[in-house]
DNA sequence: GATTGTATCTCGCAA
DNA sequence: TTGCGAGGTACAATC
């Protein structure tokens, strides 16, 4: 833990700036934001980050998101005045800047990070689609897929496929609760595909409403078990066994 | 800038979490999570971050949205391994955990932040909203308001008035260009309400395939200029001018 | 670049 | 607690 005066404060920054390193600054500072709308941040002690993109955030010392940022790239400018630095970000493509002025460091890191570690993601609604398709036994006894991630006019659909009876029948896949929102975008493809076509919603589970104005648009739910598609996924992906159950 | 060893940065870890200080740790770690989904990160270098509430992130070099992440309140535990250290955090209300194993800090900062600065947005939907009910006749000349933020069933209308000729009108805010979601939104508002009601849509813009869909269902759109919003905001309620004009 | 739909969305509000 | 809509949503895919 570093306190450093705001000069030296000021040349770290700048450096690290100009050389795109990573910074975390620990600070007492103030915000203005404008752009899409406007605010203002009195002063207060809060962490900011400059990424090695020019993604740019501010956290306050409690709550999970940021009370200001900026996505990549931006433009960053930082000044010195007689008792604060002056920090500019201003975004390439769009009218949006932050200015923030810091008036004491309690903390300052800045450099260039190795981070080369892949990141792999399971059990996403993407995911669950792609083993949903190399078992379509999962979705019904003698269901097909015939194509998944089928674009229409109003959006993607999940899975397109026939039943046993081979009538067409499309297949939305949520990883949560469906709700309202579910069933209206489900409605759409429906319409836009057209009648005698089978619908199904698959989830965990239904809000109440939802299940109701399912059943009034003739549509299925069915009720999908994570943990039933997850012994899948360790079975066939060799994915770490004590990870995945360590928590369960 | 510190590079503590890791038994210095785990004794000061276990301090700062028991006390419920805030924390910004630079390291090299990897991280897996267990919830909604499942999700591994390799090793690599990142900044973490644990808040007086408990929120955490962990923030790689480059993009603005965190990797790993989890909304307070959770439980946080600190333990020492021969050669990592292992942070858990697990949220108290959901079957969910990040368990982080730290390899070697390259900066830890830790202690409580003092933060009572008031934050202050404006020109969001909801102020605009506001604007427009002190001015009805920004929505139209002659036109009055009746209530604004009406809870209809199926959501909140912004505003609800009586045009010049005393039919009623229900008018909907987008502070950005309408895209088709706001039109179904509209038109599940003008179902809910009946016939005979004319319904109105301010936007900056609007996407063309939102107008087409607009005019389809008898709405109608209007432009609003958040120009004209600003200058109304800087007289009524002594924002201060070079501040929002300093970006224009 | 404009438009659209998804998200480990998060958050707040209300029933 | 659950359900649902709003967001400076951000982001990827697609036109």
């Amino acid at each position: 833990m570093v306190k450093p005066d705001l000069e030296e404060a000021a040349e770290q920054l700048k450096k690290a700036v100009s050389t795109k390193e990573f910074i975390a600054l620990v600070c007492m500072c103030e915000a203005d934001y404008v752009g899409r709308a406007r605010s203002f941040l009195e002063k207060g002690e809060r962490l900011i980050i400059v990424k090695e993109d020019t993604s740019f955030l501010i956290h306050r010392p409690s709550g999970l998101e940021p009370v200001n940022w900026q996505p990549p790239p931006n433009y960053i400018g930082v000044t010195v005045s007689q008792d604060h630095i002056v920090l500019t970000v201003k975004r390439m493509r769009k009218p949006e800047k932050v200015v923030v002025r810091i008036h004491c460091v309690k903390s300052i890191f800045s450099g260039r990070l190795e981070d080369k570690g892949g990141f792999q993601m399971y059990l996403s609604e993407k995911e669950i689609s792609e083993i949903l398709r190399r078992h379509p036994e999962l979705v019904e006894e003698g269901f097909r897929v015939t194509s998944s991630e089928a674009k229409e006019k109003t959006g993607v659909v999940d899975i397109v496929g026939v039943d046993a009876n081979n009538r067409r029948t499309i297949v939305e896949i949520k990883k949560d609760k469906a709700g309202l929102e579910a069933v209206r975008q489900l409605s759409r493809y429906a319409r836009s595909i057209g009648p005698g076509v089978r619908v199904m919603l698959l989830a965990p589970g239904v809000t109440k409403e939802a299940e109701r104005m399912l059943r009034r648009n003739g549509m299925e739910f069915r009720r999908i078990s994570m943990f039933d598609l997850t012994r899948i996924l360790m079975r066939e992906d060799g994915v770490e066994k004590s990870v995945l159950t360590r928590y369960l």
